[in-house]
DNA sequence: CATCCCCGAATTGTTCAACAATTCTTCGAT
DNA sequence: ATCGAAGAATTGTTGAACAATTCGGGGATG
C-alpha cells in the first residue's frame, strides 16, 4: 500500500479541500440551531463531489467514458468506493450507466435539452408567480447585481455563475428544500452542455437586461408580468441552445 | 405473515451458506428469450427495487434502521452491493444516512410534508394547466375509472394505487421524462407516511368525486378551472395529512 | 446515590484480492 | 475484404479484513 492516501490528491490540483461543494442553496436552515456537527462527508461523497466539480468545469466532456480503475488510481480510492460515487451521480443524471460497458458522462440531445427547459418553465415560472419574502426577493436582486459586476469585469465565467444564481434564487423564492435541490440538479445538468455555448464570449451578456427587467417586475409585485417575462426568456434561451447544438 | 425471506425476485433462494456464491440469478432459459434483449438490472438495482417495494408496502416503517449485515443476509447479497443500493435510495430521499450510524427509513415531519405538497402544487397544477394530447387525457380518465372500480370492490389498497396513478397521469400530460421521475419520487416519499392515514378505510373515498370533477374539466378543455380544482384538492389533502400526523 | 470514564461489542467505512460474465480488440482463416 | 474465434480488458459481485466510530455496560469515584 504505497499508494498515496492523502485525501483525494486529485488530478487537477489540490481541489478536495473546501467545504460544501454543492451548497449555495441551503446555507442555514431555520430551526435547527444546535447542529454543530462537523459531519465529514464519506470518501464516496467526496469523490462524487470532485467528479461533480470536474463535470461542472467542463473537464469531463459529455459522452466521455469514466473508467473505474483509472479514477480509482487517479484519486487514490478503491474501486468499490468509486462505484458508490457513480451510483450517486447516476441518480443525479450526470452520468449514465451502460450495463457491463461502463459509465459515461451524460449527453443531452435536443430532446433532452427541451425536457430540461420544460422542467425549468414549470418550476421557475410557478416560483416567481408565487412571489416571496423580501429577503428572498433581495437575493434575486443580489444575483442580478452579481451579474452586472461580472460583466463589468469581463469575467465570462463569473457571468455564467451569476446567471445560474439568478435562476436558483428565483426558485428559492418558494422556500422549498426539494424544489431547491431539483433546480440545483437541473442547473448541474445544464452546465454539461453550456460549455459549448460559452465559446461565444457574449453569450450571457444578452441576458443581463432580461434579468434586470424580471427582477424589477418581481420587486414591484407584478408577479404575473414577471412570470410572463421569465417564460419568454426561457423560450428564447431554449431556442438559442438548440441553435448552438446542431438542431 | 409475510415472513419468509422476500428473496429478490429471481431466486437466490435460502442458500444462506455463503460457500457457493455462484449464480443463482438468471434462471431464465437462454433459448426462449433469444430475441428479447431484456436488460437485466444489476443486483444492486434489484436490491434497491426490492427495498423500494417493501418501503411502499409499509413493511419498513419510517425511522426504522436498516442494518447492512441483516439485509445482506436476508437477501443473500454481499454487503458491498447493499451499500450501492443504499446510495441509490439515499439519492431518492427514501432513506437517510447517518454517518457511522447507519441508514434509516426517512421520516417526514410536518415541515417535510408541507414541502412535498409544495412540489406537488408546483408541478401538478402547471401540468394540468398546460393540457395534453387526447391519449394522455384518456390516461387520466382511465385512472379515475380505476379508482371507481377499486371503490366498488372495496379494495382500499387498489384505491390508493389508483389515486397515485391519477396524479401521475396528470403530470404525464406534460410528456416530460424528468417531471415524470420527479413526480414518481415524490409519490414514493408520500407512500412513506400514507400508511398511517389509510387506517381510516374511507380515506381515499372522498377524493373520488374530486378526481372526477378535475378530469371532466380537463376533458372539457377548461384547463384553468381544472387547475383551480386541483389546487384546492391539494390544499385540502395537505390539511388532512397534517391532521392525521400529530401536527 | 448519582456521575463520569473506560473498556468491550457491534456496526459502519473502506480497502484489497479474487472470480465470473461480458464487451472490446485483434488476429487469422477462408 | 469479410467473417469469426481466441485473447485482453473491464465491469459486476463477492468475501474477508481492518480502522474508526458509536453504543452499552459496568465499575470506580465523588
Amino acid at each position: 500500500m504505497t499508494s498515496a492516501e492523502s485525501g483525494l490528491p486529485g488530478s487537477s490540483g489540490p481541489t478536495a479541500a473546501g467545504s460544501n461543494p454543492a451548497s449555495g442553496l441551503a446555507a442555514a436552515a431555520p430551526g435547527s440551531a444546535a447542529r454543530l456537527r462537523l459531519a465529514v462527508p464519506s470518501v464516496a461523497d467526496r469523490v462524487a463531489a470532485e467528479l461533480r466539480l470536474q463535470l461542472a468545469e467542463g473537464l469531463l466532456l459529455p459522452g466521455q467514458r469514466l473508467t473505474e480503475s483509472t479514477i480509482s488510481a487517479e484519486l487514490g480510492v478503491s474501486r468499490n468506493t468509486i462505484r458508490e460515487a457513480f451510483a450517486e451521480l447516476a441518480a443525479e443524471r450526470l452520468v449514465v450507466r451502460h450495463p457491463n460497458r461502463g459509465v459515461f458522462v451524460a449527453t443531452l440531445g435536443p430532446g433532452e435539452i427541451h425536457d430540461v427547459y420544460t422542467v425549468r418553465r414549470f418550476i421557475e415560472v410557478s416560483a416567481i408567480r408565487g412571489g416571496g419574502s423580501p429577503e428572498r426577493v433581495a437575493a434575486v436582486r443580489a444575483a442580478v447585481e452579481e451579474g452586472r459586476a461580472a460583466a463589468a469585469a469581463d469575467d465570462e465565467e463569473a457571468l455564467g455563475s451569476a446567471n445560474q444564481h439568478f435562476h436558483g434564487a428565483i426558485v428559492a423564492l418558494a422556500g422549498s428544500r426539494r424544489l431547491n435541490t431539483i433546480m440545483a440538479q437541473i442547473l448541474a445538468e445544464m452546465r454539461l452542455f453550456f460549455h459549448k455555448a460559452t465559446v461565444d464570449a457574449h453569450f450571457y451578456r444578452s441576458y443581463l437586461d432580461d434579468n434586470e427587467k424580471i427582477c424589477q417586475a418581481l420587486e414591484a409585485g407584478r408577479l404575473d408580468r414577471a412570470g410572463d417575462l421569465l417564460l419568454a426568456y426561457l423560450n428564447i434561451s431554449e431556442e438559442k441552445q438548440r441553435a448552438v447544438h446542431g438542431d
